[in-house]
DNA sequence: TTATCTGCAAATACTTTGCAGGGAA
DNA sequence: TTCCCTGCAAAGTATTTGCAGATAA
């Protein structure tokens, strides 16, 4: 698969400065607080960065596009996983081998698709499922219980089309 | 993700004795030979252990059932990116960053899916899908061509319930 | 003050690759 | 004989972890 998609410099996270200068909104914050976790420089700035991404972003793409890279990468790791576990981010494999992320609004289950291009790895968000029932007959005919499911489309994107 | 199931040593397998052992069977070697492919010892061993999988099997448990273990790891790799590019068997991502593969029927594409127990890994295959629609629906949406889709299927199974 | 968090560095896991010898056609 | 393939070892990439110092509450 091709690369990260272009580095989408908005002003409200490339100013510079300290991890300090990045607090997240109080809905952010409080959902860390509610579950007495520590909102520290780190996950702010992550979470903010979070906010401005419309499509799921791998962990090295945060690290890069932090501040002067001043969080360390580990550290990155080690939030993702637990604003996952806090299920505050959704994580998504496209079949590279690098898990991506996006930030869930509260109360959202984050349940969608994607439309993946398979030569520039743009995305396009996809709302549409309808596999509910799908579920429930998988359950049913297989005795499982909690039955979810991971839908990725993929294809070329008309701009890689004309090339 | 839990483990890799259990080890099942079929005889016709687990013998013991050189690569030379082996042999694949026609139909297989035939595909090899019409693309000039070479017909191995290391790539008749991997074949013929593909055979006798029901489920998709991750490259270290292909490496590991070989007998005596005489394979390289190395070459299984790229026994498995030949053989995926020759189409002869299908990669699966369950989502625990390993590649899992399944053997592919002569003229069979290979499109089914799999239902996974999220504690033991065991796997339910799963024919029906239903999804052509959705991807011409895709494409004519978005302008996407070539239009594929990944969907697997996780939940509790019927014994991991009862523990 | 105290438990949590972070940076640093080392470790682990999966996968790929360079090279020289071995083997299939 | 000629390339293709393999084993071995080293390297690359993604991710995790131990530890001591830093920090939020």
């Amino acid at each position: 698969m091709g690369g990260e998609g272009h580095h989408d410099c908005r002003l409200d996270h490339c100013h510079g400065g300290g991890l300090g200068e990045h607090p997240a909104t109080p809905e952010l914050t409080n959902r860390l607080r509610r579950k007495s976790r520590r909102v520290t420089g780190a996950r702010q700035a992550i979470l903010n960065l979070l906010r401005t991404q419309s499509h799921p972003i791998s962990i090295r793409g945060i690290f890069e596009r932090l501040p002067q890279g001043d969080c360390d990468l580990a550290t990155v790791y080690r939030s993702m996983h637990l604003l996952e576990g806090m299920e505050m981010v959704k994580r998504y494999e496209f079949g590279d081998g690098v898990a991506r992320f996006e930030l869930l609004r509260d109360g959202d289950d984050g349940h969608h698709h994607h439309l993946v291009c398979t030569r520039c790895a743009s995305v396009v968000e996809i709302e549409e499922c309808g596999m509910g029932q799908l579920e429930e007959r998988m359950a049913a005919a297989y005795g499982f219980a909690a039955v979810t499911h991971k839908l990725e489309f993929f294809g070329i994107c008309p701009r890689c089309q004309g090339v």
